[in-house]
RNA sequence: GCAGGAGUGGCGGAAUUGGCAGACGCGCAGGCUUCAGGUGCCUGUGGUCGCAAGAUCGUGUGGGUUCAAGUCCCAUCUCCUGCACCA
């Protein structure tokens, strides 16, 4: 057979499609298989080769899945509301519903020619009023339960966007969207308490199996840390400063405060203030900067002395000067610090360029040169000294603080709540209403959906308002309450929402009247594997993990933790080994190799170019290897014979059985695929094979090439599909050959080798390995010291 | 700075977890097929020395443990990814 892909593709696609073997069912007696990949944003550019390596893996497991006997969910959708859309739409003036119905169509249709087996009859589109009527239902659950507030803080705000952004999009002090610099501006914004699931999102790592870094950088995000409260007097008034830190052991140590320069106490006594010239012009110059800015000048400390306001350290009574100084920050802990200069490196350099006294509290350091942050013994330290475990001397000095009402232990967190609203048309409505009666009130769960109104402009506001905004019809509204005439809110929600619970609307897409059907999700959830790119560790996955626990809280969903497993997929660079992007012209379109090549090509390809999980560059020549590869396939149906093949080639063939099947699990695509080659290299060899030999072939290679082999399948006779037929099973005993070629070394270099019987016992080895010539020629005229023989491995003989 | 990961031929990458380093593919060289190019097929392919048999070196670098190290330990360099004045 000659491997025509351009006549069999097409062919293949059909006819699995009109059979509906990929659609799962809900009602199955057999185990389930859930396997999720992340649905893409449909952009304008159509799909990318990175989207093949990124569903090829759970694409090569739910195949095999389905081979093995399971009921397999494999869904697709699309996160279709989003910003490019939106810029796309107010420059072009098309609606975008619109864009987004035509980008849907085409994805879908470059989806379907790869040949993914996905089950197309349940499509999601999180821009469907069906699907973000459940979106804003979940909302309103939150808003119900006490996980909505509004507050009026700096935000990070995107001047090109014109939109607010969480501190998940603004990584770097760049926007994500269009990479501008971010800037700080003082807002009124929708939060969701993430922070209130902080501990349960952390604690839920322990049941799932993700990646150690995928776990690590979760936590990292999340950020927990365990210290203290301290409440700092302010000489002559009675206020108290409150400051977090996590070595409250340091506390004789202190010998200054600093004060973000955001923070509430100068205002509230500017009259006692002495330079308050001075302070405004360092707050106003703080302003300027961006947070990128802030945070990058991290070698020289600037701040200015508050005059007129000195704290009192509570545990010795020393007055201390208070400073204002941008390397603190009014989000984290407090938005004060008590300096301990002896030892943070950050206070140290503070206090050398302000001439503060260093007192050291812990020894083992030179606190003339540099911060000592290491263990010690405690000294100036009162009822501490001598303490030399760090552990001891935190709890001791918590003890104390307790017991004298000045503070108390606590824990704080890196993570923020989730800023969680947009000055976007392109989102979901954010059901609630505002009333000059009853404040916020939330939309009746019955008016959903909230619709996005038909609109001409898309423009966003320049003083940072919603297009939504300018929609009266939409804005006036009675209030659900009190019936008085109220406004409704303006903002949308951000891109992260919608896919915050896709993958339960796959479990029951079509319901009307609940996210899905507790029946079904009990069957279904929770999801078995779930694959990814690591860029969604931090948001996509944290949020969705909360909106979970949230639900499970409420006893709408059945488990905790949505996703059981997950895994990551590596970048496919471009040829020249860069990240492929537009400016750089380096850019694969999948659909030319399709093209070119063939959909089976490409999927054995992206699979067989390296590790799965790292970044690899792409390599035409390598894709045609591939190639040549499903062609050699193609011809093994002209040597089918009646013929057995030799044992040592139905040896090989079980142990290829054994190693592709280990391997796809392991996510060790790449040798799955090397060791087909290796077969079809021995088979050819050989020259024959049988029809069942052919068969079992073409079944470990249909996962990744299915439309060839389903082709051959049909030509050798067979029934229905190789795609649901069932996975060949390997049988031990044979993959074991009657005798093994071994190295042998002498004095621990290898001298040759010999061949042995399988297993056989260490004095039949070195017997054998003695009787060689030139291993023999090696030992004459020296003594034996020591003999050693690893079973089928390696016989190494120490000589003197 | 902190956390995680990686350094193996000309290239992408293998190595049953301490046991013959370089599977498989690409590339390259030679040969066959061809008027020719391409395709296809066969052979070879880590470096150095050698006609060869073979010897010798070899997994970022330096040390160590071991009969045996790409794999384990110590030190060190480089690169990637994420976080970062987090108190």
């Amino acid at each position: 057979m000659r491997y025509e892909f351009k006549k069999i593709e097409p062919k293949w696609q059909a006819k699995w499609e009109e059979s509906k073997i990929f659609e799962a069912k809900d009602n199955s007696d057999k185990p389930k298989f859930y396997g999720l990949v992340e649905f893409p944003y449909p952009s304008g550019a159509g799909m990318h080769v990175g989207h093949i390596k990124a569903y090829s893996s759970l694409e090569v497991i739910s195949r095999k899945r389905r081979m093995e006997g399971y009921n397999v969910l494999f869904p697709i959708g699309f996160d279709a509301f989003g910003l490019p859309t939106e810029n796309y739409a107010v420059k072009t003036g098309t609606h975008p519903r619109i864009i987004t119905d035509e980008n849907i169509k085409k994805f879908s249709n470059q989806l379907k020619r790869v040949g993914f087996s996905f089950d197309w009859s349940r499509v999601i589109d999180t821009t469907d009023e069906d699907y973000y009527k459940w979106t804003q239902w979940i909302f309103l659950k939150m808003f119900e339960n006490g996980l909505v507030f509004r507050d009026r803080t700096l935000v990070n705000y995107c001047p090109h966007c014109k939109v607010v952004l969480s501190n998940e999009d603004s990584q770097g002090g760049k926007c994500d969207i269009c990479h501008s610099d971010v800037v700080q501006k003082s807002k009124d914004v929708w939060y969701l308490r993430i922070t209130q699931y902080a501990d349960k999102l952390l604690e839920g790592l322990n049941d799932v199996d993700y990646p150690e870094n995928v776990k690590q950088q979760q936590i990292n995000w999340i950020g927990k840390s365990k210290g203290a409260f301290v409440n700092f007097t302010i000489d002559g008034i009675d206020e108290k400063l409150r400051i977090y830190t996590t070595r409250p052991d340091t506390l004789f140590g202190v010998t200054f405060m600093v004060i973000a320069p955001e923070h509430p106490i100068i205002d509230k006594y500017a009259d006692r203030i002495s330079n308050m010239d001075a302070i405004t012009a360092y707050r106003t110059e703080c302003a300027k900067k961006t947070e990128f800015e802030r945070t990058q000048l991290v070698k020289d400390k600037t701040g200015v002395q508050i005059q007129g306001l000195e704290a009192v350290n509570p545990v010795n009574g020393k007055k201390i000067p208070i400073y204002i100084a941008d390397y603190v920050m009014m989000g984290y802990g407090t938005g004060a610090i008590m300096a301990v200069p002896a030892h943070d490196q950050r206070d140290y350099d503070f206090a050398k360029k302000f001439g503060i006294d260093i007192i050291e509290v812990i020894k083992g350091g030179d606190i003339a040169k540099e911060a000592y942050t290491g263990d010690g013994e405690m000294v100036n330290s009162g009822f501490l000294n001598g303490y030399t475990n760090k552990h001891d001397s935190i709890e001791r000095m918590l003890e104390e603080l307790e017991k004298q009402g000045i503070g108390e232990a606590g824990v704080q967190y890196k993570m923020k709540d989730w800023a969680f609203n947009r000055q976007r048309y392109w989102g979901e409505p954010i059901p609630l209403v505002h009333c000059p009666n009853c404040g916020v009130v939330a939309v009746p769960y019955e008016e959903l959906p909230l619709r996005l109104p038909d609109v001409k402009d898309f423009e966003p506001g320049e003083d940072g308002q919603s297009p939504l905004a300018k929609i009266d019809s939409f804005v006036n509204c009675t209030c659900p309450k009190c019936g008085a005439a109220a406004k409704r809110e303006t903002d949308t929600m951000p891109q992260w929402a919608g896919s915050s619970w896709y993958f339960l609307r796959y479990i029951d897409p079509h319901n009307e009247n609940a996210i899905a059907d507790m029946d079904k999700m009990k069957y279904w959830m929770p999801v078995d594997w779930y694959n990814g790119g690591m860029e969604h560790v931090t948001r996509h996955m944290i949020y969705s993990r909360f909106w979970h626990h949230f639900l499970y809280d409420l006893g709408i969903v059945n488990t905790p933790e949505p996703y059981a497993k997950r895994s990551i997929q590596g970048l496919i660079l471009g040829p020249d080994g860069d990240k492929m992007s537009k400016s750089k012209g380096n850019v694969v379109d999948p659909l030319d190799i399709v093209e070119e090549y063939g959909a089976d090509t490409l999927r054995t390809y992206v699979l067989f170019m390296g590790d799965y999980g790292a970044a690899t560059p792409w390599n035409d020549s390598s894709v045609k290897g591939c190639k040549k590869f499903l062609d050699r396939v193609a011809g093994l149906t002209d040597i089918v014979s009646d013929a057995p093949v030799s044992s040592e080639l139905e040896m090989k063939i079980h142990r290829t059985i054994k190693k592709v099947s280990s391997d796809i699990e392991g996510l060790k695509f790449n040798t799955a695929i090397a060791s087909l080659m290796t077969l079809i290299n021995d088979i050819t060899a050989e020259g024959h094979l049988t029809k069942e030999d052919l068969i079992i072939f073409i079944k470990l290679l249909s996962p990744f090439a299915p439309h060839l082999c389903e082709e051959i399948w049909e030509s050798l006779g067979g029934e229905g599909f190789v795609t649901v037929s069932p996975w060949p099973e390997f049988d031990e005993s044979k993959t074991v050959a009657k005798t093994t070629e071994i190295g042998v070394q002498v004095n621990g270099k290898v001298r040759g080798t010999i061949v042995i019987p399988t297993g056989c016992e260490k004095e039949e080895a070195f017997a054998i390995a003695k009787a060689d010539e030139r291993i023999a020629s090696f030992l004459e005229g020296k003594n034996l010291v020591k003999e050693i023989y690893v079973p089928n491995k390696i016989v190494n003989f120490v000589a003197k």
